[in-house]
DNA sequence: TGTACATCAGTGAACGCGCGTTCACTGATGTAC
DNA sequence: TGTACATCAGTGAACGCGCGTTCACTGATGTAC
C-alpha cells in the first residue's frame, strides 16, 4: 500500500489541517491521535510514518495555524486601511469567536500553549512577533511613534477580549467584552495627513 | 475510619484547594482526580464521598478560584488608590506570570475554561461579573463615565497580556508584554479632585 | 452517663476504557540493472 | 524499455499505562435509648 510523494505529502498535510482544527475545537490534550487520524480519513497506526510524536504534531499544527493568521493579516495590511480595521473588526467579532475550528490558536489554546513544550511555544512566539510587526509596520506608516508597543497592546487585549468572550456563559455580556474592545481598539494613530498622531497627545495629556 | 464532621468539611476544603492549585498549574485535563486526592493526603477511593465527580470538583474549584481573585482585588480596592493601583500592577508582573498555583483562574485555564460546562463557565463568568464591578465603583468614584466598559476592557487586556507572557519563550517579549499592559492601563481616570477625569479628556480628543 | 448500633470518611483493589506508541504485515511505488 | 527488488505508506492488532469511577470493607463518630 506504498503511496507516491505527491500522495504522502498531501497526506501530511491533511493530518496537519485536521490536527489544528482538532486541537482548536476541542483543545489539544482532549484530541486523541486516533480520533485525528480517522478525521483524516486513516487509521491510527500510520500516524507515525509522519511524525514522530503526538509532540511533533502539535507543534507542527501551532505553526501552521498561526502561519495561516500571520497570512490573513498579512494580505488584510495589504489591503489598504478599511480592509486591515475590517478584519481587525472581525477577529472581534461573535462570529469569530464562535468559529474555533478555523480561528486563532492564542485564543483557542492560550493556556495550554502556556504549558506546551519548547518547540509549541517557538511556533506561537514566533506568529505572535510576526503579527506585531505587521500591525506596527502599518502604524509607522500612519505615524505613530510607538508603533511596535502599540502593536503588542492591541494584539494582547485582542486575544484576551476574544478569550473572555468565549468563557462568558452570558451571551449579553460576551458580545459586549467585544464590542467594549471593538471600540478601544479602534482608536488608532492618525492617519498620515494629519501633523501628530492621537497616541503622542493622550501620552502628552497622561504624563500632565 | 469515620471522620468528625469538622474533619470531614476540612478535608473537602483541602481537597479543593490543591485542585484549583493542580488545575492551574497543570491544566484541567492533565490533572488526574488520584493526584489531587495524593496532593492532599489522601488515596483516590475516597474523592466520591466529597464530589459527584471530576467535573463538580472542577467547578467548585474554579468558583473557589474565583472567589479569592475577587476577595484580593476587593481588599485592594478598600486599601484606597496607591493599593489598588499597586495590585494592578502585581497582577501584571513577572512574578504574578510565573506564579501558576496561585494565580488567576482566568488566565490558568482560560481556554479550557471557554470549553468547560455550564456550572464551571457560570463560576468563572459570575466572578468576572464582580471584578469587573469592583473596578468600576472604584472608577465611578473617581469620575469616569464609561466606567463599566473602562473595568471591562482593562480586565480583558490584563487577561490577554499574562497569558501572552505565560505562551512567549522569549523571556524579553514576555516581559516587555507585562510592561506595556501596565503602561496603558495605568492610564486612569483622574482623582476626584482634578475637575476632569482623563477619559474624558482623551475622548473629546480622540473624537475631534 | 453508659451502652448498642447505624452512619459514613477513607482504603485499596478492581472495573472498563481510551490513551500514545509499537509492530508484523501488505502491496503499490520507485529505483537499480 | 522491461524486470527484479528494496522501500515504505497505511492497516489493524497489541502493548503498557493512567484515567474516572465503583465497591466491599474498616473502624471511628455520632446518635438513640
Amino acid at each position: 500500500m506504498k503511496k507516491s510523494k505527491a500522495e504522502t505529502a498531501q497526506t501530511r498535510r491533511r493530518i496537519l489541517e485536521v490536527a489544528a482544527q482538532a486541537f482548536k475545537s476541542k483543545g489539544i490534550h482532549p484530541t486523541g491521535v486516533a480520533e485525528i487520524m480517522a478525521a483524516a480519513g486513516l487509521t491510527h497506526g500510520g500516524f507515525y510514518r509522519h511524525f514522530a510524536s503526538k509532540e511533533q504534531l502539535i507543534a507542527e499544527a501551532c505553526a501552521d495555524s498561526m502561519g495561516a493568521l500571520v497570512e490573513s493579516a498579512e494580505a488584510a495590511a495589504e489591503g489598504g486601511e478599511a480592509s486591515f480595521r475590517k478584519h481587525l473588526e472581525e477577529f472581534l467579532s461573535p462570529e469569530y469567536r464562535d468559529d474555533c475550528l478555523g480561528g486563532c490558536p492564542l485564543v483557542a489554546m492560550g493556556s495550554e500553549l502556556a504549558r506546551a513544550d519548547r518547540a509549541t511555544r517557538q511556533a506561537a512566539s514566533q506568529g505572535f512577533r510576526e503579527l506585531i510587526e505587521i500591525m506596527a509596520k502599518r502604524r509607522r506608516q500612519r505615524g505613530a511613534t510607538s508603533a511596535r508597543d502599540d502593536a503588542i497592546f492591541t494584539l494582547s487585549s485582542m486575544i484576551g477580549a476574544v478569550t473572555m468572550a468565549r468563557i462568558m456563559g452570558d451571551v449579553r455580556l460576551s458580545a459586549h467584552i467585544l464590542e467594549v474592545a471593538r471600540k478601544r481598539l479602534a482608536d488608532d494613530p492618525r492617519p498620515p495627513e494629519k501633523k501628530r498622531s492621537r497616541s503622542k497627545i493622550k501620552r502628552r495629556l497622561t504624563s500632565a
